[in-house]
DNA sequence: AACTATTTATAAGA
DNA sequence: TTCTTATAAATAGTT
């Protein structure tokens, strides 16, 4: 899609590399961030350049669509003679979850504690407990603040027309136990 | 880039949309790849579709890159206040585990069992309880098997040049390198 | 699933 | 690095 048409095979010059990783990781992120919008799917991407640096975009988090992705599969186990905490009432606090880790990420812009959230949203630490093995290194990360928050709000900014503020709040899905 | 322009939101016909999505998702793990191949980067994806399925690609595997980026963000911490295990020897601890996820990819493919490639590596239990907290899910999504290694395979015969005789369904279009 | 008219991404160059 | 632009590549609507 250039001036000439490329190979594909690792680009030899490192300062050609360079610009072609710039360029080419900028129209990746556009691609997801379309994809997410126009299908309304979840999209969560890392990427560790050359240099060994991490960018991330996700939407509506890499966290968020991390998490799901991981415990999709960490559900069916067990057939291979591994216990886990009982699954039974797991998709319910996986929603909680899910939902906590969503304002975890709006709560930061407003330094509050990860504990406080957690207090208004009822939930106890013995429930978290079943989570916690699979959950902690997330939460970790979310404590750190992401920087794919910023780069999500670009990406909104580069393809969107007008575009709002900020706020790229859409996990709302609050779910009750019916 | 196509017959129209179109703006970028939500796709109202559902039927349109889930076909955006394919044509989409396919483009964006292209793209994915041929950035891997072309600057040495590496690269993580996991997209949920409209109908909520998962679909995912990584080079050299999405658990690799996720852990690389995971694990890059828990050291930093305790400035927060966290005792998080003792950080000294965590990044040895990585570099041997990021190596074992690599591995234990490779031996799924022979039906190899997660721990002799443990013992292999010759890291106890005790060791890996440092980061069982961390990286449990991610084994456990390990012992499942991925998707995304039939996906990255697939991705590599789209973009590489002779390719071998796998039937890449609708890839017709034979380009010589010249 | 295929086909193209168009739009979009991007390789070089400035 | 940012911008420009000729060209390659992706894809929206169609068959």
């Amino acid at each position: 899609m250039g001036r000439r048409k490329i190979e594909i095979e690792m680009v030899k010059d490192p300062n050609t590399r360079q610009v072609t990783f710039s360029k080419r990781r900028t129209g990746l992120f556009k691609k997801a961030n379309e994809l997410s919008i126009l299908c309304g799917a979840e999209v969560a991407i890392v990427v560790f350049s050359p240099g060994n640096k991490p960018y991330s975009f996700g939407h509506p988090g890499v966290d968020v669509v991390a998490a799901k992705f991981l415990q999709q599969d960490s559900k069916p186990i067990d057939s291979h003679g591994n216990p886990s905490s009982d699954s039974s009432n797991m998709e319910k606090l996986n929603l909680e979850l899910a939902e906590v880790l969503a304002q975890i990420r709006e709560g930061e812009k407003h330094s509050e504690a990860q504990d406080q959230i957690l207090k208004q949203h009822n939930i106890s630490k013995l429930q978290l407990q079943d989570l916690r093995d699979s959950y902690q290194i997330l939460q970790d990360r979310i404590k750190l603040r992401l920087s794919d928050i910023e780069i999500s709000e670009y990406m909104m900014l580069l393809s969107q027309d007008p575009v709002v503020g900020i706020k790229t709040k859409s996990l709302k899905k609050k779910r009750r136990r019916n």
